[in-house]
RNA sequence: GGCUCGGUAGCUCAGCUGGUUAGAGCGUGGGAUUCAUAACCCCAAGGUCGGGAGUUCAAGUCUCCCCCGAGCCA
């Protein structure tokens, strides 16, 4: 079975923003621990690129709306790329296929008695792409959330039949783990509980849009028309625009991971859309948190936003990604300070992680021929590091499974932690300058740097670049979890499993053992982000 | 206005079905050490657990009211 997981489909509004950095790279690690843990994967992100909003954007920008998109678009594809994001898939909502899928879609849900026609008269917000409830009777209504005036609209349009699917969604929502994460569900279920609208799926007069066959002038609303590029984005190159196809392309997704603000449309509409086309359901609607920095929302207006191509540009991936993905719970929302930032990765990644895997790795070399020096009988499964491994495994699993990838990350951490302690006790610096001693520090020595690999493994989902640089370090064959720096597919053959190489003791007695040099630099930055 | 989530050390948060002196990491102060990226290791200070009332032998943990913050629906 294929791990299929999405991303949203990125508005192209405007250019990626800190948010959206934050929902891939998330996806990004959950991809690469489904790919290690043995699953085949179908990672797909890309953009909607339909609506009134983009329309005005691109016409205040003097461009045509395709011309518009196509530059926006790239700019999200250049910057996945630049972040080593792996995703399989990058679809967008004006391929070609696209459009005659959601045709066909369309004609499914037609068929099944789901459209019907009515009137939509009510004030509009361009920015959310919604009607509001605001009384009709409001003179200069304006939408919460964008703090923008809202337009008047009186429409003919269609209507998807979402009431008929009250109790279907009503189950769906009690299924235990279907919206993640658990304190969200509240939400979800307290909209349903009040009665399930139809919502109308098509616009009058816009012209950039997916034409509504049989009904002139009509264009498909843009969520109708976005949520359905998930099933588009599925198809192989050759593939025709085909729904029957889409159970052996991997659907249905395993997870869709989104921003909490979204999550209405993926626990409720979508899935009545799916039901309405007789497609299967997805398995997991995570919503995720919103970030902040220093305890403000991030905006144009207050000047403060982080942008993600800069933010790597200055700090590279891995404190970026160790930072947002170790420091913040996913599921809840964050604030990005940038002390803590800092404070972070110099302590974990290069104090605690780094400095181990140097310091071991020089005494090695200095005492054991440049080698890893060979264990005796004791440095096994009892080893207190062994025993500290499985567990810093196990956590590390149980928490990606679940998106928390701050148990993970901190699990991992927890490791080198423990070896970093476990040095210091048995102080091998001390032991060498004793006479019979020698085999006690290459156990010492072995154990750590077995456990230094352990840790590299372990974060090879979360920190892709760490993780290769370490176990460069430690001459062993990278992990292969997708993309890594240089751009090649870490895949090299008949490389091991990830959680076979897991096992304790796997590092051979005797590997050479390259110069080192630190695998994580101190964060240094001056000025603000 | 209705509802949902939060409010625990300077900061970010753990504290399950109520039970010994309320925990961790970071930050701060001190000590030890030299293998290492001025790194690592150890120790310490620091909280009337938002406020008030109640239930109980016992409440951060349950009930009610209030205050503050975030959000969903109106």
């Amino acid at each position: 079975m294929t791990y299929t997981l999405t991303t949203p489909l990125y508005y192209v509004n405007d250019k990626p923003h800190l948010g959206s950095a934050y929902t891939t790279l998330a996806c990004d690690a959950l991809a690469r621990f489904q790919r290690l843990m043995g699953q085949q994967v179908l990672f797909i992100t890309g953009c909607d690129e339909h609506g009134l909003k983009i329309q005005r954007t691109a016409e205040a920008a003097g461009l045509t709306p395709q011309a518009h998109c196509d530059q926006v678009s790239d700019q999200y594809r250049a910057l996945w790329q630049r972040w080593q994001i792996s995703n399989d898939r990058f679809i967008r909502t004006t391929d070609p296929r696209h459009h005659l899928l959601v045709e066909q879609f369309y004609r499914r849900v037609e068929a099944a008695g789901d459209v019907v026609e009515g009137r939509q008269r009510g004030w509009y917000c361009v920015a959310c792409e919604e009607f509001k409830d605001d009384p009709p009777e409001a003179r200069t209504p304006q939408c919460s959330t964008h703090q923008r005036p809202l337009e008047w609209r009186d429409e003919l349009n269609l209507f998807f039949r979402l009431s008929r699917y009250q109790q279907a969604i009503e189950e769906l929502i009690q299924r235990p783990g279907f919206i993640a994460p658990a304190s969200r569900r509240r939400e979800v279920e307290n909209f349903v509980a009040q009665g399930l609208r139809d919502f109308s799926i098509s616009r009058l007069d816009l012209p950039w849009g997916i034409p509504v066959p049989g009904h002139q002038g009509h264009t498909f609303y843009v969520w109708f028309d976005a949520l359905l590029g998930y099933l588009t984005a599925l198809l192989e190159p050759g593939d025709p625009p085909d729904l029957d196809l889409l159970s052996q392309r991997g659907w249905p997704a395993s997870i869709h991971v989104i921003g909490k603000d979204i999550l209405r449309f993926h626990a409720v509409y979508w899935p009545a859309m799916l039901l309405s086309a007789g497609l299967e359901l997805p398995g997991r609607v995570f919503g995720h948190g919103f970030l902040t920095r220093e305890g403000q929302k991030m905006g144009k207006s207050l000047g403060n936003v982080l942008d993600p191509g800069e933010l790597l540009e200055r700090c590279g991936p891995d404190a970026v990604r160790w930072y947002l993905l170790r420091d913040i719970p996913f599921g809840d929302d964050g604030d990005v300070q940038q002390q803590r930032f800092s404070d972070l990765v110099n302590n974990d990644l290069a104090n605690t992680i780094g400095n181990l895997l140097n310091r071991t790795s020089s005494m090695a070399r200095r005492w054991f021929e440049q080698a890893v020096p060979a264990p005796s009988e004791a440095v096994g499964s009892s080893h207190p590091l062994a025993q500290a491994s499985q567990l810093a495994r196990e956590q590390v699993i149980e928490g990606m499974e679940r998106l928390d990838f701050r148990q993970a990350a901190v699990a991992a951490l927890q490791l080198a932690v423990s070896a970093n302690g476990f040095l210091n006790d048995q102080a091998p610096w001390s032991r060498m300058k004793q006479e019979g001693q020698r085999q006690q520090v290459a156990d010492d020595l072995y154990a750590v740097l077995e456990a230094a690999r352990q840790v590299a493994l372990l974060l090879a989902p979360i920190l892709p670049d760490l993780s290769a640089r370490m176990l460069l370090q430690l001459n062993q064959p990278l992990a292969s979890s997708g993309v890594v720096a240089g751009g090649q597919s870490g895949s090299d053959g008949e490389q091991l499993p990830w959680q076979q190489r897991l096992t304790w003791g796997s590092l051979a007695a005797g590997t050479p053992l390259p110069e080192p040099e630190p695998v994580m630099a101190r964060q240094d930055l001056d000025g603000p982000l």
